[in-house]
RNA sequence: GGGAGCAUAGCUCAGCUGGGAGAGCAUCUGCCUUACAAGCAGGAGGUCAUAGGUUCGAGCCCUAUUGUUCCCACCA
């Protein structure tokens, strides 16, 4: 049964076999089952063109972790992954492979195109999964998903239709934001605004009368061709008279009206504002209420159109450059000013988003935002951190409604078809061969697509069959967990929650456990601009991918952002090999014929340990319910270097290397046991070593992945023994702190004496004390040696222990040493003493607690009268 | 303009329901002690940003201040 094992443990030796295991075993795969409790997280769907970061290494790790603590627990668990078709960015990727080949998506044509993106997709749509794969990811394979198949297709178009017919999708003309790069619309959500530096240019515009001018101010320039009016405060005196009147707009030499409109602040600027409505949101709210002409001047790509005179053509920035310089010249110009101010930018290509008047499709938000906001305030979703909360409902609060089209190609196309012949739009489940309203054929599909996040709306509940009514949905929806990044809170949960709530009338997870941002050693984010990003299948290839996975799960609490250290995939690397060493360790002494189980006759230790491997469990089942990950692994990792190995392991060697094969076997079935829980305490996070290892160990069952979480028991608690266990352990830490102190190396044993008033546990414990404090011989002993000269002196709480070390020690310096020592237990006994005496502590304190200071303030007392004895008695011997 | 996070050892961060502060790395000392030098044993290093307050008791709760990061918002 015993492997021969290495040294030192080798990940990508194991990393592979063992997960195709898992995959062979079908552990990873959930079905229905009636009498299991499902437990499901869909994973978010990376990018059909994504690559692997440590974003997605976030993602998987914290997912992997609960997903697999669940199972262990006993639950039905589902973890639901896909790929998300992502409509800009695949099309962009799809559009630089035809630009090598001289080719753009117009030569091909719209059909052409797209087969060229599935092709793309049958190619390369699989790198990321097998990349997801190297995560130790757990995912159900088999019920894999990509928004642009045929269920989610049809969850789509059903869920469109279904919206337009209750009046909750709209064609209109709006100001939307416009990407002249991508060519397309964007939402609200897809802009960034970034502080710019720029210019305030004031211009003069001259009454039509020749009474005078005015002066606007405007950050945009080369929009004066589309001005259709200045605005004015109707409250502002110094304008109240030409209200009404026109002004001559400037280059274009066309007479534009002065309205009164609340709008203008009287203390911005001049107080009068220029008006462009078909490129300004709050101008074109204006030019409403006022009756203005909405002239748009800048086509698709940006660029300045016919309406622009003698500017046609020009991009939007050369425009400016050419306005400004003529404004300059024919006297218009009055001051230019350095002035800050937030552009919109694409969060895809980072350009400047130009606000423009487009006939767009959106999705009304208020009706929809009312039952999200409800099920949020009411607790039935649930962010961890809670702080999320706010962020959530500030912004489905204000909420604005949708933009959905987009100008692309590569997506879910609208089912919505204009006809020729009446104007009517026909929205339709099957797509449509002739208009609903005059019945003519003439009729034409609108060429745009929806918004990627449109689709990933519905992730939820569209990966598991829906519209089709199925068990399957019944059973594992509504998720339980929703595990994200901060960064997408607005994009996709809230898009998930109204959308779940829209349509399947349940919340589709009552948890949302948002994660930080993972970046680079200098606290910035890691970005393909910068060459910051750090590669996880490189880590997973150097440290292995426990190592990795560590590393995002230690010293990080949810919610906060984390640096990533490549050295602490190193430290997580080293514990992995300390683990294995452990185990080796144990697996070396393992007969042929050991039987695992819980022996009878424990001994201290065995106690001591069994004890705290039970608190260890209650305390990270506690954590992990409450998905404080961080905290739970750090107790697993404590537990093991120092509980187990630093500790529990030494103690027994002196039974493992005895005669008595009683002893021993007892000690090798504690050493089994508790590695065996504590691998499973740590297979959620580490689940590659700890399979490799639990697979070498006498098991029950087919493999860790799926054997149950260890539970707390009552008749494992041995709270005397624990306390018996440590104050052997405190005189053993007093030794080797005198010994490490006087620099006396573990080969120089010497004889110890005890002296202490509880014999029976040091006898018990000698033969700790004598391996683990360098002793060749310790004897109990029931009154201070006579003689102490040359005599080392340690005191602990209850024991005394004396050590001759001869020449080795300076009586002048133990002396001082010792009343170094008591005047910290004085102060510490005063401190105690004066918490003691207040009789409000005393009296509103918890029992517990008061209890707990009296307990040390008697251990401050022994130690300070066995101290004080010590220094009477080598003053003697001065 | 609104909202939020963060400020703890030299560095990066934990610190769960308030009971006298921890880890990793770095550093210093001594050790190849037959699982592990990717290790063992020991040490040094913190007015828990500042000032108040609540409490028997505050890193943790409240108020204000400073610094810093982020999110949201249509002031030309």
């Amino acid at each position: 049964m015993a492997k021969e094992l290495n040294k030192v443990y080798d990940p990508k030796a194991v990393e592979s076999e063992i997960y195709k295991m898992w995959e062979e075993g079908g552990y990873f795969h959930a079905e229905r089952d009636e009498n299991k409790k499902p437990f499901t997280i869909v994973m978010p769907p990376p990018n059909v063109t994504g690559q692997l970061h440590m974003g997605h290494a976030m993602d998987a790790t914290l997912q992997d972790s609960i997903i697999r603590f669940k199972r262990m627990q006993g639950y039905n668990a589902l973890w639901l992954p896909g790929v998300d078709h992502a409509g800009i960015a695949t099309q962009i990727k799809v559009e630089e492979e035809l630009r090598k080949e001289g080719l753009t998506r117009y030569d091909l044509g719209r059909e052409k195109f797209l087969e060229r993106v599935w092709d793309w997709k049958h190619r390369y749509g699989n790198r990321i999964v097998e990349q997801q794969k190297k995560l130790g990811s757990s995912c159900d394979w088999d019920r894999a998903r990509f928004t642009m198949d045929d269920g989610c297709s049809k969850a789509v178009r059903e869920v469109f239709v279904s919206l337009y017919e209750k009046g909750l999708i709209y064609k209109g003309s709006r100001i939307i934001n416009w990407c002249p790069h991508c060519v397309t619309a964007l939402s609200d959500a897809e802009v960034e605004y970034v502080d710019k530096p720029g210019h305030l240019w004031h211009i003069r515009y001259p009454l039509e009368d020749g009474t005078g001018e005015v002066i606007v101010a405007t950050t945009r320039p080369e929009t004066m061709l589309g001005d259709s009016g200045v605005c004015v405060n109707p409250a502002d005196d110094r304008y109240k008279a030409i209200v009404g009147k026109n002004v001559i707009l400037p280059l274009l030499n066309k007479p534009i009206p002065v309205v009164a409109d609340d709008y203008a602040e009287m203390e911005f600027g001049t107080g009068c504002v220029k008006m462009t409505p078909a490129h300004d949101p709050n101008d074109f709210e204006v030019g409403l209420r006022h009756n203005l002409e909405v002239i748009r001047v800048l086509d698709d790509n940006g660029r300045v159109n016919s309406l622009g005179g003698k500017y046609e053509g020009l991009d939007r920035y050369e425009a400016r450059k050419a306005i400004v310089a003529d404004l300059e010249a024919g006297g218009y110009l009055v001051k230019v000013e350095d002035y800050s101010h937030n552009v919109g930018t694409c969060y895809r290509c980072h350009n400047d988003v130009e606000p423009i008047i487009s006939a767009q499709w959106f999705v009304k938000m208020k009706p929809l935002a009312e039952e999200a906001i409800r099920v949020v305030k009411e607790g039935e979703t649930r962010f961890v951190p809670d702080r999320f909360t706010k962020t959530y409902l500030n912004w489905m609060e204000n909420v604005r409604d949708w933009c959905i089209s987009r100008q692309l190609w590569w997506g879910h196309q609208i089912p919505a078809w204009t006809c020729a012949d009446c104007g009517h739009i026909t929205v339709s489940r099957e797509d449509a061969c002739k208009c609903e309203k005059c019945g003519s054929s003439n009729i034409e599909r609108d060429p745009d697509v929806l918004d990627t996040w449109f689709s990933s709306a519905l992730w939820p509940f569209e990966t598991l069959g829906w519209p089709e009514e199925n068990a399957d949905l019944d059973y594992f929806y509504p998720t339980d967990v929703l595990v994200t990044g901060y960064d997408i809170i607005f994009f996709w949960v809230a898009r998930m929650i109204f959308s779940g709530c829209a349509h399947t009338g349940k919340t589709p997870f009552h948890t949302v456990l948002i994660h930080g941002l993972v970046r680079d050693d200098k606290g910035r984010k890691m970005s393909k601009s910068l060459g910051n990003g750090i590669d996880p299948l490189e880590m997973i290839d150097k440290y292995g991918c426990d190592a990795l996975r560590m590393n995002m799960v230690t010293s990080n609490s949810p919610g906060n952002d984390m640096r990533f250290y490549v050295e602490r995939c190193e430290a997580m690397r080293n514990f992995a090999n300390k683990l294995w060493n452990a185990s080796r360790y144990v697996m070396m002494n393992l007969g042929e014929d050991f039987v695992p189980g819980l022996p009878e006759n424990l001994e201290i230790s065995d106690k001591w340990v069994l004890s705290k491997l039970n608190t260890l469990i209650s305390e990270v089942t506690e954590n992990m319910d409450k998905y404080e990950l961080g905290i739970a692994v750090q107790k697993v990792y404590d537990f093991i270097w120092d509980t187990y190995c630093d500790w529990y392991i030494e103690l027994t060697k002196a039974r493992l290397y005895s005669e008595d094969a009683g002893r021993k076997e007892t000690a090798l079935k504690v050493l089994v046991y508790v590695l065996d829980q504590v691998l499973r305490l740590l297979h959620p996070f580490m689940p590659f070593i700890t399979e490799e290892i639990w697979q070498s160990l006498p098991h029950e069952g087919s493999a860790l992945i799926v054997a149950s979480w260890p539970v707390y028991s009552e008749a494992l608690n041995f709270r005397t023994e624990e306390a018996h266990m440590e104050s052997v352990m405190n005189a053993i830490r007093a030794i080797r702190n005198r010994r490490a102190e006087m620099n006396v190396p573990p080969s120089k044993k010497a004889t110890l004496y005890v002296l202490t008033a509880n014999p029976k546990v040091f006898a018990e414990g000698e033969g700790f004390i004598q391996r683990l404090a360098y002793a060749d011989k310790v004897e109990l002993i029931d009154a201070e040696p006579a003689n102490l000269e040359g005599m080392v002196t340690c005191a602990t709480a209850d024991a005394k222990l004396y050590i001759p070390m001869g020449q080795l020690v300076d009586i002048a310096k133990e002396l001082e040493r010792i009343a170094k020592e008591l005047e910290k237990a004085r102060k510490n006994l005063a401190s105690l003493q004066g918490k003691l005496s207040n009789e409000n502590f005393t009296s509103r304190a918890p029992e517990a607690v008061v209890y707990a200071e009296r307990e040390k303030a008697r251990k401050a007392a022994d130690l300070i009268a066995s101290l004080e004895e010590s220094e009477e008695a080598l003053k003697k011997n001065l």
